[in-house]
DNA sequence: GCCGTTTTCGGCCCGACTGTTTTCAGTCG
């Protein structure tokens, strides 16, 4: 792909390439963190970076980002005009690519690894299992019998594990231990946190945090519960375990609390990690300090305040503490980083799932459903829905049995006719409409307007370059007859990137042409994406989470979308599923 | 490298746990 269209992703993943490349060559840990906290920033971002970094006065723009300063500002703009970065090149150049892959072994560190490479002359796993083997690791500091064993246990793992989880495998198994752990005799609150409490679309590894009045009661349980394949560390107050279940291997860590600090814990091991930095730091200028035991006064003293049993400004639960730095309570979704920003989309109360009175985007057995008609619409009724819109594939998804048009009129029938028969549900004839490489739709424009519902997607052609892509979309978000877009870059995680149109186009299309862009629940698509969302809820797009129904399971992905959307500040009233039945179906008629 | 309701210099969150150590370094979140 052309670097002049490189998108935010791929800068991003640049600095935080040079980040891990500045750990390995020891440089200032602080320069580190910066690159690091650059390259979130940068993939957080909707508007194309690349193309801000040639305007007229770039840098005061990118500078004006949090997080971006003078030195990140003209790397930016360096790589845009010069698609290069000489420290990336440098830094490339000088550490081996293979160390990389060494520095990802859990439990292995900058300091390690650095030692391994410089002392030992490492430059990947081939080289790490060579010194494991032949005893030479031992002249390492610190390098006993234990630690090398838990290493050659840990590159097992890191092999047979498929790195992160995503969101819809983590939250049942998660959902499952939760159950399990609250059952254990004396627990009095117990509930998952981490990645997955914020809804994160992949997950790293599994946080519990609990009270109990029996502690070694419930540690026990932890470890020795169905699937523990190995206790990593078993102390006091936290223990982490390697777990196994359904074929999923996944790290799992209990942290035991007491009561009065549960608010302070869950806060800490919620994360994000940069989200707890900006608040201890936010304590400090407050005279206070932040740990996972409370809030306390700053008394500049070296021991930890619980200890010495200083009595804490809040601690019990997240939203006192919250209060006590003067913010508003940040739900667990926005914790990304700087509390600020999410405190300006939580105002008017992020979306919910019992918000959703539709399904605009489902498939019946006419296409690659397994649900007829009826089957489909008894199951939006279950869930309190008022509308279900029944998109079969069109022609050009062949292997979906994409309906050709004589086809679709006969179910557009059939559609009508059951909606008329079945009672406190509508039915509404619509298409999920392929969007052809060229932008053009796979339908003529008299068969699409005798639909109730267009949501037009790309299926085909997925790894187009940005420009024709963007150019694709934005021809059927502005399609008079295209209700919404679905799906709007096609990936499919955690492999597929799909289309990286310019986003800020598209925002400025739909925006401007009325059409809704989609969140596609299922977990393996999420797409839109988190930052998506709050850029086009920026440029006042209309907004439609749909779960692409197949079978009735397909209904319980919603919860994902809506995480999905409440990462990105959505509110009900941007979200058209959400809206009372006459109201959606007004809009619908608008496009007719 | 980033940042500033004291600061454009001098800071940069805080604690648990492990393993290898006679008091602590490294890693993690």
């Amino acid at each position: 792909m052309p670097k002049g269209n490189a998108s935010n992703a791929e800068l991003a993943s640049i600095f935080a390439t040079m980040s891990q490349l500045l750990e390995l060559t020891g440089a200032n840990r602080f320069k580190v963190n910066a690159y690091s906290r650059g390259a979130r920033v940068i993939e957080s971002r909707t508007e194309d970076l690349v193309a801000l970094a040639l305007e007229e006065g770039a840098k005061k723009k990118l500078t004006a980002i949090d997080g971006i300063g003078q030195g990140i500002a003209e790397a930016i703009i360096e790589f845009a005009t010069s698609e290069d970065i000489a420290e990336h090149d440098e830094l490339l150049s000088r550490v081996p690519a293979g160390l990389m892959q060494v520095l990802d072994i859990p439990g292995l560190g900058p300091k390690t690894v650095r030692a391994m490479w410089q002392e030992m002359g490492v430059e990947g796993i081939a080289d790490l299992k060579r010194i494991i083997d032949d005893g030479s690791i031992k002249e390492l500091p610190r390098m006993g019998a234990k630690t090398i064993e838990n290493i050659k246990e840990a590159m097992e793992f890191q092999a047979r594990s498929g790195g992160r989880t995503p969101l819809g495998i983590a939250m049942p198994l998660a959902e499952a231990v939760q159950e399990e752990l609250r059952a254990v005799k004396g627990v009095k609150q117990l509930q998952f946190a981490g990645s997955l409490r914020r809804g994160r679309e992949t997950i790293g590894d599994l946080d519990f945090l609990a009270c109990t009045t029996k502690p070694d009661d419930l540690r026990e349980a932890f470890c020795t519960m169905e699937g523990v394949e190995k206790v990593l560390a078993r102390g006091e107050t936290k223990s982490s375990v390697r777990l196994k279940r359904d074929g999923l291997l996944i790290q799992a860590d209990l942290r035991i609390v007491p009561a009065s600090s549960f608010g302070a814990a869950l806060m800490y091991f919620t994360g994000s990690k940069e989200h707890n930095v900006r608040l201890r730091e936010r304590a400090l200028k407050h005279d206070l300090t932040l740990n996972e035991y409370g809030l306390f006064p700053e008394d500049d003293e070296d021991t930890p305040p619980q200890s010495r049993g200083v009595k804490a400004v809040a601690s019990k639960d997240e939203e006192a503490i919250y209060s006590a730095l003067d913010l508003e309570f940040v739900p667990p979704e926005l914790r990304e980083d700087d509390p600020v920003e999410g405190l300006a989309a939580t105002g008017a109360g992020l979306i919910d799932v019992s918000d959703i009175k539709a399904e605009l985007h489902a498939h019946t057995t006419a296409s690659d459903g397994r649900m007829s008609i009826e089957e489909l619409a008894g199951a939006a009724k279950v869930r309190g829905f008022h509308t279900i819109a029944v998109t079969d594939h069109s022609v050009s998804s062949a292997i979906a049995g994409g309906l050709d048009p004589d086809r679709l009129r006969a179910h557009i029938d059939a559609v009508h006719e059951a909606d008329g028969r079945v009672k406190g549900i509508s039915i509404l004839a619509g298409s999920e409409v392929d969007i052809k490489p060229d932008g053009s739709l796979d339908y003529d424009d008299d068969l699409l307007a005798a639909l109730d519902i267009v949501v037009a997607s790309p299926h085909s052609s997925l790894a187009q370059d940005p420009k024709a892509a963007t150019k694709r979309l934005v021809s059927a978000i502005e399609h008079p007859l295209v209700h919404i877009l679905g799906h709007p870059t096609g990936r499919l995680l955690p492999k597929r990137a799909g289309l990286s149109p310019d986003m800020s186009k598209l925002f400025e299309a739909a925006a401007g042409s009325d059409t809704a862009l989609e969140i596609n629940a299922h977990w393996k698509r999420l797409d839109l994406r988190d930052a998506h969302v709050r850029g086009a809820l920026e440029a006042e797009c209309l907004i439609a989470i749909d779960c692409d129904v197949h079978s009735e399971g397909h209904f319980d992905n919603l919860r994902y979308g809506i995480l999905t959307g409440r990462r990105g500040g959505l509110t009900p009233a941007s979200c058209i599923n959400t809206w009372g039945k006459a109201k959606l179906h007004k809009w619908l008629k608008s496009k007719r």
